[in-house]
DNA sequence: CTGAAAGCGCTAACAA
DNA sequence: TTGTTAGCGCTTTCAG
């Protein structure tokens, strides 16, 4: 710029007058604190602007000597480097985007703790995309992230979030899908087999002699809940049982649609013997209301559940569920995010982690086979 | 700067050849559409970049005709403001740092919910900083507060944090504390009284005629622990009862805490006949172990929880808790932060958040008074 | 190994 | 009402 020289004597001046003046005033002290650049320190160093910044990005082209009198310059003035600016120079902001459906939600929430763990090591930091189960909400994020402040966006909500006719895979902006895989993403998609695990439910039923079955489900288009439904079926089917064996209950992934489905329950005449919630959160409130009602839990109904929530194995009865590995789901989805960010493998490439069916003591055979 | 409008009229080539060329590689086409500045939509609707930037900030000294060019500038060129360089120009960021003792902490995950809702109708967004209850990733945050990546911050770990030789309090950065009020810092705190609280609880015990007590502990020098503690002994006080009647289990806010305190209670021969466990986790824990070896809670032992978590009603029995109103919390601490940031009040100013007893079926008088 | 200088893309002070 | 211009604080060529 024209007058960096003069701006770096003035700044000089500045300095010496701190160390005069002992009786500025604290704000005022806290005040220029704050405004301490990357200029003071050089001068401070008696180094240019550009060896400060060598030296601490631990360039190896900066001498020793150099090194340690930046590094006291930086100690003794309290620097701490503008991101903003280093962000606009650089091009990156050491900040990744996360979009979760509900902060709110238990699961989520551990999953974020994997997340954070592994960016935090790489350097990153998290802005956190809530959705609050809002469509709406999207288009906020996809602009953050079109904005040039975050270097990467990790996506929970099993869908391309979009808004201003722009959808966030058009960005160019490394992205990875986590908890629920994104059909046709060019991108890294970390989850769990729904399909699969919901396979293995409907054969643990089976198993017990179960013949009449109740489902309740996620919110309809959710990609987790398609998954989890249409592989009951499937596995349900392998014994010849098809969906009018099968009462379906909608739900929204709360306590409250476990409820209702309990009430909906308590009202058949002739009621399944076996509930397969499509998670935990619906299982443990339709346990309540059975139980609540009078009903035995496993013997009246046997109940399954889905994610392996910490509270599944603190019911009374301790929930029969399908585990998903919340912590790992989110660790190896950040890692996939960072490799994409690094070398750009662009394609489609799915990891599936193991999610096993911790059996509690909410199944058990029907009363009468 | 100095080549600013050679710069501007080799943008304006750039957007003649790509009207000319439709056959651009859609990656190619998609780094052009990433690199859109302001000069392109400037020069695109004849006017000067300042007036863009005007137009896009809705300042009312810009003509409704320029306006208008400038607004279909941008739908054409799908521009989207750089926040990195605007954040640098305007000195602010439009992000809040919130501090969590725990992002899987499904209590803190709802009142992080209250936070961004407020934050969101602002305009603002929410960058994680999680402790993951580990003093030591405190200085991460100094550091990225004092980076100027952040306009405010909001604590919810209870203390200051810091590191490197700086508090977070000394950065000359609004802040606000919430869930735990930090003494002595001149900030708005917002939180229920932990003490108050937990004198209702004592009185509670005491009103069904308890005599024997057990207490169950959160994380040594926590301020909440600190907080329900003293005021569960000074509410039993008031009947006369010292502390020698409270066995005291040390735990860390969690379900394992729980089961360790119930495990030891199973092992006692003069068992207290109330217990109170600094949060719903613990207390859950507690009654799952003790339940599981054949008590029956309340008559065997009542139990009383805090935080009023959505599990607490679904337990078996129901749980009674001090129920705290999470979502509010943060809803209060994030607005109290925007008012700090629009006109700083500087001083300690705290409010207060009650939280009510509620009831539920695991306390009861005891067996034999 | 070091420094000078050119900006990253934007906003805001100052002119016109 | 609009345009010109000077940077925000940093990184990174390009010379030396």
């Amino acid at each position: 710029m024209c007058d960096g020289v003069n701006q770096q004597s003035r700044r000089e001046e500045d300095f010496r007058q701190e160390e005069m003046t002992d009786n500025v005033s604290q704000t005022r002290r806290q005040a220029m604190r704050a405004a301490i650049t990357i200029q003071d320190v050089a001068a401070r160093a008696g180094v240019s602007t550009a060896t400060v910044s060598r030296a601490l990005a631990g360039s190896n082209v900066v001498s020793a000597k150099a090194r340690a009198r930046v590094m006291e310059a930086v100690t003794e003035t309290g620097y701490t480097p503008n991101f903003a600016a280093r962000n606009l120079r650089a091009r990156r902001s050491m900040m990744i985007l996360v979009v979760v459906p509900n902060v709110a939600n238990p699961f989520f929430a551990e999953v974020m703790r994997g997340i954070d763990d592994e960016l935090v090591t790489a350097g990153y930091d998290m802005i956190i995309g809530n959705l609050d189960n809002l469509v709406e909400r999207e288009a906020r994020y996809v602009k953050l992230a079109q904005s040039g402040q975050v270097d990467g966006v990790l996506i929970m909500s099993g869908r391309v979030p979009e808004g201003d006719g722009r959808a966030m895979n058009e960005l160019d902006l490394p992205m990875a899908a986590v908890c629920a895989a994104i059909p046709g993403l060019a991108a890294p998609q970390v989850a769990v087999d729904d399909r699969r695990a919901s396979i293995d439910v409907a054969e643990h039923f089976l198993g017990l002699g179960h013949r009449r079955f109740g489902y309740i489900s996620g919110p309809e288009g959710n990609i987790n809940e398609t998954e989890r439904y249409s592989g009951f079926i499937e596995g349900l089917a392998v014994a010849g049982i098809g969906c009018e064996a099968v009462t379906y209950w909608h739900g929204l992934f709360n306590l409250q649609a476990g409820v209702e489905a309990g009430r909906d329950f308590l009202s058949m005449a002739d009621r399944p013997t076996a509930v397969y919630a499509a998670c935990d959160e619906m299982a443990i409130g339709f346990m309540k209301t059975v139980i609540s009602a009078g009903l035995q839990v496993p013997e009246d109904v046997s109940v399954v559940g889905f994610d392996g929530i910490e509270f599944a194995e603190f019911m009374n009865p301790t929930l029969t569920t399908m585990r998903q590995p919340r912590y790992e789901l989110g660790r190896t989805g950040a890692r996939a995010l960072l490799e994409e960010m690094n070398g750009p493998s662009k394609g489609e490439r799915r990891i599936e982690l193991a999610a096993p069916l911790i059996i509690g003591k909410s199944t058990c055979r029907p009363r009468f086979v």
